[in-house]
DNA sequence: ATAGATTATGGGTAGTTGTGGGTAATTTTA
DNA sequence: TAAAATTACCCACAACTACCCATAATCTAT
């Protein structure tokens, strides 16, 4: 049984290809929905990784962008960085997906790719981006963990 | 699987060339409903940009604009420079638009020219011209910024 | 324990896409 | 009206992508 849909949870480490596809774990694909139609949206996450949603999760996200006027220039340019590094991409008879360019530049990815389940999107990382950004929130959150521990009952 | 009809992702980086047209990426084309018969309006941004909208998109602004009284003189100035600018533009067999020359004078379009889909139109970009304009608005709006983000960002 | 199914990874091929340029038709200018 | 300039339409090619098949490793079930 899997806990729920469209939910992600455990790390996996694959391999990215010379043309630039990674696998989809198993798993993560048994729990996706059939009406995403096997397709995510990857971009940029706001860590050095890729980010990777379920379409229909991704949709959400879209609907509420599409409220924000352009007339303000503020929204303009959270619409743009939102959107611009962001493609929708369907998994091959394989399970793998296509990482474009730009995002692989952007996580620094190599041969090693490690997949995160992140509840309702999915983490691509290099795995020693990964070492560093823990290492170093470690050292500057253990106080706000404190404050989180109000909001969440592990 | 496409996220959505008439919706547009992702940043391509293609060349303008010297009889002044671009590709439309194939993933916009692809996305456009038929009833645009491949026809776009493409107008001034109100960042120093091209706007590329599908020809029913703009028709729906067209008529949100009928509704503004010219009694105000703002709206009548605004109705001026928003549809000024406008002229509508079919692709040609290789996926090609025409930019006019005062749309490439207006948004410095070099050979260069940076695509990117905004939700429900696209941007067309002098690369050098949305570092500027990215690096301003970062540096005045970015705590506005991150509220937005804490809305809509999953 | 073993056979069968599933999963991860590699690579080949046909079709699509981006880009340049040519030619005829149309419009503009002198 | 004729020449010049612009536009619309066409073809060609190189690069890339999507799709397919093959194989080895792992997991599942009897």
């Amino acid at each position: 049984m899997t806990i729920n849909q469209n939910t992600f949870t455990g790390e996996f480490s694959y391999s990215l290809d010379i043309k630039g596809r990674v696998n989809i774990p198993a798993k993560f694909r048994n729990v996706l929905t059939s009406d995403n139609e096997q397709s995510f949206v990857i971009t940029r996450g706001m860590d050095p990784c890729v980010w990777v949603y379920p379409i229909t999760v991704w949709q959400s996200i879209e609907s509420e962008l599409r409220k924000l006027s352009s007339l303000s220039r503020i929204n303009r340019s959270f619409v743009r960085s939102t959107v611009r590094y962001a493609s929708s991409v369907q998994y091959d008879k394989q399970g793998r997906i296509a990482i474009t360019p730009n995002l692989i530049e952007y996580a620094q990815l190599g041969k090693e790719a490690l997949i995160i389940g992140m509840v309702n999107k999915i983490e691509i990382w290099n795995p020693k981006s990964l070492d560093s950004v823990d290492q170093e929130s470690h050292k500057i959150d253990s106080s706000e963990f404190d404050e989180l521990a109000n909001q969440i009952i592990l």
